[in-house]
DNA sequence: CTTAATATGTATTGATCACTACATAAAAGG
DNA sequence: CCTTTTATGTAGTGATCAATACATATTAAG
């Protein structure tokens, strides 16, 4: 009998307060958000977060794990779907217009702001976070590939310059985001981009 | 009768102490960086660091003027006298990916990586290098309006929006910069954005 | 010399950092 | 009931943070 749960039950929603936690880095990166602040927002106490969470790091990567899983998945989900690479970096750029400033929400995307300097205290979390961005690059790489493969786009046409070009356009939009840049004027910057596709494809 | 300085002289180089303190705010950002940290490469003990520069912040407020005066400053330095808007920007794009990359420097812009979350221990510094990274649009800004009354560019152009592209593409490099992309890649990156130049500037 | 002015090194301040020892509370199993 | 298990709140740990108190050292002025 019982729900096979022994011993005393939690006291907070971990869900929510994971919610919280996640946040509360994506609006102040790693190093600079306290153990007093992710205690006090997530509504428990040090040994609470400690037992569920091991560590202050082993709580980012929870955070970073949900952060993808739920905020940041709407700016690649159309990635693969979309009928052409244009429409599909259209979509990638417009989507992170509208993610990067979202009300309620720290602007920008947490993988480019929570760990920029590259040398925090934790250089496994600095990796990581290069690593996700690293496989984002791949990510859209391989379907520009595809798209050549598939004739939409020159032979000429340097796809990995241009994923790289397109992903370092997004990671501005995060700065700028972060600096208060408007959701209408982020759109339109999305908008101007793409409209130089054109041009774009045909570089070498 | 002596040089009129009365004390006990300094026993550091003032310059050379502050070259250093600017580095590693540059390669660390403000909060990331400690006094230990600081007076460490600096060569000297606290108090010296306090009687010479106030404060931390404002060390970091002469290291920041001292970055834009020696380190950034061939970024800027064509802008206005670049024959077309396109040379300008051409010219700003690839002295970044130079400036970005050098060997035994911090990589990428310090104004754009030392407070990149916007919310930092001190809002006086991070507003200090948000209104900066203002200050630098509205310099593009109007050197593409005046391109604009010299006929170069169309009437159609958006030359808010394009300048607001430009900067987007060059933050975005700063990240980059900093996740390790090569120089060679970087001025690839600046020469890719350059050559949509014909489809950037008849966005309306 | 004495006095004033400035810089120095040592040692330390209270605050905050990430983290934990420990006793207690609340559940299920027996 | 008692034992086991898990979670809790209180109250700390030593380390490091930015910043200083203080006595001493080194210069110029008088």
């Amino acid at each position: 009998m019982g729900d096979g749960k022994r011993g005393r039950p939690r006291a907070f929603d971990r869900e929510k307060a994971l919610q919280n936690a996640m946040e509360l880095f994506w609006q102040k990166g790693f190093d600079n958000t306290s153990l007093s602040e992710l205690t006090a927002c997530m509504g428990l106490n040090p040994p609470s977060l400690y037992a569920s969470f091991k560590s202050k790091e082993g709580l980012f990567n929870e955070a970073l794990a949900r952060y993808e899983e739920t905020e940041g998945k709407g700016i690649w989900e159309h990635l693969e779907e979309a009928a052409t690479a244009r429409e599909a970096v259209e979509q990638l750029l417009h989507a992170s217009a509208l993610n990067f400033s979202r009300q309620d929400k720290p602007k920008g995307c947490m993988i480019v702001l929570s760990a920029p300097q590259m040398c925090g205290s934790s250089s496994t979390i600095c990796e990581e976070l290069r690593l996700k961005r690293k496989r984002s690059m791949q990510l859209l790489h391989s379907r520009l590939e595809r798209a050549k493969r598939e004739g939409e786009l020159p032979e000429q046409t340097d796809c990995a310059g241009l994923a790289n070009l397109v992903l370092t356009f997004q990671h501005g939009m995060s700065i700028q985001a972060r600096d208060g840049t408007s959701r209408q004027t982020l759109v339109k910057l999305a908008e101007q981009f793409i409209s130089a596709w054109e041009c774009l494809i045909h570089i070498r």
